[in-house]
DNA sequence: TATCAGGTAA
DNA sequence: AAAAATACCTGATA
């Protein structure tokens, strides 16, 4: 035994990292690589395991003998041997199986391990996939290749795609060396680095695949790298209008890409051009739940090489569908956080592609491309009225009631006083909790309802510096153009979305002379205390620390 | 032809 | 476990 060792491997695949510890740091950023952060309180995180977490390690070149080994160097007691044994096997799993091109039309899927190769014979559910039977594998139809791919991961085996793309149409994609504005334009390293990992994807397998990088790091300037390298017409689709509108932008800022080369397919413009732009929603659209996605098919209206899925996981249901079926498509996903609050990971793995590509926040902090922060949770009382209320309520009205807390006020406006020579971004979950909140400081505040020429006004403002302080709804979880600021004071948030939280704290990473804060108030010993940790958990896991503040004293 | 309110979905 | 925001379409209005 190590007393002095930060980490317990547990043989339940989950890790206990000391936080007080010497080498938290280092065990910490060796963890992030092949493990999620479940749960973290002040002295002890826990880190689990799983086969997933171990297949994007996997797929990004780190072996099972260098996790073992950085676990050894890291552990207290001896690593659990079932531990040793999953960790080879899960990791070893990706690229056991593989698709390969056939001599014919058929792909081969080769299994390189006769007990996985019994378990698939028995398996009544793979057998319509197979249509030869081989020594070592199955051809299959190559309009399969997709199906195969999610069935195959949702019991336990990932398969490597080797089969290669089908070009589509091609098209030139010049980069400027001077953007529209006249700023010199060159790739940053870590940028032409990214674009080199999905394109090479460590061998053959390449061109698809998700790239991992921190709000404000610049990851549609990865997707315009992608775009020169593939040389094809490719789909982008987008969360929002104006992210398509923002894309566009940047293609005509950074790329040679002429305006009638570029498209747009919304509801006010139906443009399908060599480079088009669409949404998400515009895809899932039905007239009814009874009748067929109305536009799914833009996936085939064009011969696209490439499609690039920004937000790759705010991905919805039937595009996954849809993304089965154009698996000889090169496919990049782009996202800053790749949890997902539904679960569905694994589909992102098997459809778009394994992680290509991730730089830990605070690396890209250290290099001063992003801003530092720093966090603090308030923890506040409840009001001896609102106590009352709380203790009364039914379980599903108590975390409202705990995010209105009436006392956030006036931490705020402590908060704004404090920060008066910053600028303030104050958002909340609840309108009626935002509302009161500008009311009684005076101060602007954008919903949903604000109108857009209203919104920009303000924005403009903001930006300028006429404006210091702005109150915001949730609008702020999808307003791409909101202006960067550099103090975040969030009043309330989604239930334990770690996306938000990190989305939020994206708001104020521009990089700034001085460190941006982000302050997040909570009801102390209330659900929305237990929610909040939740949230916090991958910013915790991307090396961010929260100093907490207690409020001891109610103030009348 | 353009714009806006209203309903629906995920 | 719930509320808010969004984007789509349709049909009315000018």
């Amino acid at each position: 035994m190590n007393s002095h060792k930060p980490l317990i491997v547990q043989s339940d695949h989950t890790a206990l990292l000391e936080v007080q510890n010497q080498e938290y740091t280092d065990c910490r950023d060796f963890l992030a690589g092949f493990a999620e952060l479940v749960k973290s309180p002040e002295f002890i995180h826990t880190y689990k395991l799983t086969p997933l977490s171990l297949w994007n390690a996997a797929a990004l070149g780190l072996t099972s003998q260098e996790i073992i080994q950085g676990l050894h160097r890291f552990s207290r007691y001896d690593i659990p041997p079932n531990v040793i044994t999953d960790i080879r096997e899960w990791s070893e799993t990706y690229g056991k199986l593989t698709l390969e091109r056939d001599s014919g039309k058929l792909l081969r899927l080769r299994i390189q391990d006769p007990l996985i190769f019994n378990r698939l014979l028995q398996d009544s559910d793979l057998e319509p996939f197979w249509r030869e039977r081989f020594e070592d594998g199955f051809l299959i139809d190559p309009a399969s290749r997709g199906e195969l791919k999610q069935a195959l991961i949702k019991i336990g085996y990932p398969l490597k795609d080797l089969c290669g793309y089908t070009p589509g149409a091609p098209l030139e994609i010049g980069m400027r060396d001077i953007d529209s504005d006249g700023a010199p334009f060159v790739l940053r390293d870590y940028q032409q680095d990214a674009v080199e990992a999905f394109h090479q994807g460590g061998g053959v397998s390449g061109g698809s695949g998700i790239i991992v990088l921190a709000c404000g790091s610049g990851k549609t300037i990865i997707g315009l790298g992608v775009m020169h390298l593939v040389a094809n017409q490719t789909l982008i689709i987008t969360t929002n209008n104006v992210s398509v509108y923002q894309w566009r932008e940047e293609l005509l800022s950074k790329t040679r890409l002429a305006p009638e080369q570029i498209g747009e397919y919304t509801g006010s413009s139906k443009d399908i051009r060599p480079v088009t732009l669409t949404t998400y929603q515009m895809l899932t659209y039905r007239r009814s739940k009874a009748e067929a996605f109305d536009h799914l098919n833009l996936f085939s209206r064009q011969n696209w090489g490439l499609i690039i899925y920004d937000e790759v996981h705010l991905l919805p249901a039937p595009v996954f569908r849809a993304t089965t079926s154009i698996q000889a498509k090169q496919r990049l996903g782009l996202t800053a956080t790749l949890v997902r609050e539904d679960g569905r990971e694994e589909d992102v793995f098997a459809l778009i592609g394994p992680k290509r590509y991730e730089l830990p926040w605070k690396l890209l902090e250290q290099q001063g491309f992003i801003a530092e922060v720093l966090c603090t949770e308030y923890r506040l009382l409840l009001p001896a009225k609102e106590e009352l209320q709380y203790a009364h309520a039914p379980k599903r009205q108590r975390f409202r009631i705990a995010a209105e807390n009436s006392s956030k006020l006036e931490l705020v406006r402590e908060l704004t006083e404090h920060h008066a020579q910053d600028l303030v971004l104050i958002i909340g979950q609840y309108i009626s909790q935002v509302r009161t909140i500008a009311q009684a400081l005076d101060l602007p505040l954008i919903t949903g309802k604000t109108k857009q020429e209203e919104r920009q006004e303000l924005y403009a403002k903001f930006r300028k510096g006429a404006l210091k302080i702005l109150v915001v709804s949730k609008v702020a979880n999808f307003a791409v153009d909101l202006p960067d600021a550099n103090v975040m004071i969030q009043v309330s948030g989604t239930f334990g979305s770690r996306q938000e939280e990190a989305q939020r704290l994206g708001r104020i990473l521009r990089p700034k002379q001085r460190p941006s804060f982000f302050y997040t108030l909570v009801s102390k010993n209330t659900d929305e205390q237990r929610f909040a940790v939740k949230r916090q958990m991958f910013l915790v896991e991307q090396g961010y620390k929260y100093h907490i503040r207690n409020q001891t004293v109610v103030k009348v």
